[in-house]
DNA sequence: ACAGTACTCGTACGTTGTACGAGTGTCAAG
DNA sequence: CTTGACACTCGTACAACGTACGAGTACTGT
């Protein structure tokens, strides 16, 4: 009767959008098998038709949130497409907020990923970086998103656990500490604006530094 | 008699102790409280009179990871202190595979964690970077290191957990992923000496780029 | 109508963190 | 020596987790 299949029939991209849909607003702890079963409506094995195990979900969840990262493109210039996709990938990863983990200690790298990544190294290669110097370029910028993003997503869920404003300065002695204390003051000056910045900055830096080393040394015309 | 506790007796450092060396052999999932307890020969619940919780446990561990790294000083060359710190937390966090995530993504931070970062500080601090400079320059290389080894020890467990060998081939295909291919067999040449130089790279990219950003802007004599 | 396939789910098991409270040893004061 | 307080250990028990197993149900093509 139905040619689309009834709301109450499970299928692995319902289980997936589902599964993101908890994580993103409970935490990825909040995720459980039964948990996610009482979401979709159904029995807690029923899930496990559609998924292999706990891991194979973790990983189509990843799957799907790098799906929706904007790929490097081969425009002209190289730095303001690598500029791109490293933006998107960051807003990407504070959107689902448990996903920089699972992408930096998962177990299998999905299709979505190697898409990714090969669309990162031939925008590089693109650009006329040599092979090595493209393996070193990747793994720097990848730090910088990775890292960068796990830190700030790591705050922003040890801020939330202590509560609303709790002055900085009861978490440690200036005295004792104070370089950190003009850093924490630093912090809380600007909000939202302040932190995005600080992600541009260390890619500028990044980015700068690659276009030096490649104008230094330009890569071989095949 | 025994002016020295015996041996049988536990005590917060001997558990954390133990916890360690059960993280670094067997892995992070293999540490339970079970185990824990088995190790040091003693109940499984006399471990919870020295730590609170296992959060509390994992925590400890964290704080004495961190208490491996080699501070920052204050050494005129102030690139060179700094990839002294830098390059020390990698190699420690490579002792440690487990703990670069709990760094990352745990609870609190503890008082080795803030003295290392008010070394970073104030050693940025002391090469004349302004504070929001420093606050800039401190996250970029903090994205970096952080970044980059997990992203090390990530994948070195998924080698592991693939087998030996495993021609690189059979995870994709090549005429799909050109690029990805090419990457790969970068990566297959050199073997330990690549890895490390693809850090320093990195680490190198950053310093450089913050000198271009310091003697642009000089911070304001005190 | 019937066989087969696709899918659902109730029950049950092993493992985990840890709350509870009863035990043991040591030591200072009476 | 007795007594009580304290520091510490640990056996039992429970709730929550991932998931193996197999019986149940619904839909499909013949």
């Amino acid at each position: 009767m139905s040619s689309v299949p009834k709301p109450s029939r499970l299928s692995r991209e319902r289980v997936l959008a589902a599964a993101i849909e908890i994580a993103d607003r409970d935490g990825i702890d909040a995720l459980t098998m039964r948990r996610l079963a009482e979401e979709l409506g159904a029995g807690a094995m029923s899930v496990y038709y559609h998924v292999a195990n706990k891991d194979d979900l973790l990983g189509g969840m990843v799957d799907l949130v790098v799906g929706e990262m904007e790929l490097a493109d081969g425009r002209p210039d190289w730095k303001e497409a690598l500029k791109r996709t490293a933006t998107s990938a960051h807003e990407v990863l504070l959107r689902h907020p448990w996903a920089t983990a699972l992408l930096l200690t998962g177990p299998g790298v999905s299709d979505a990923r190697l898409r990714y990544m090969d669309a990162m190294l031939g925008c590089l290669r693109g650009a006329g970086f040599s092979p090595e110097l493209t393996d070193l370029a990747y793994h720097a910028l990848d730090s910088h998103i990775m890292g960068f993003t796990l830190w700030l997503v790591g705050i922003s869920a040890g801020m939330e656990r202590l509560g609303p404003i709790s002055n900085v300065l009861d978490l440690f002695d200036p005295r004792e500490f104070p370089h950190l204390a003009e850093h924490a003051q630093q912090h809380l000056r600007e909000r939202q604006p302040g932190e995005q910045g600080a992600f541009e900055f260390g890619l500028d830096l990044v980015l700068d530094g690659l276009e030096r080393r490649l104008s230094a040394a330009p890569g071989a015309a095949p």
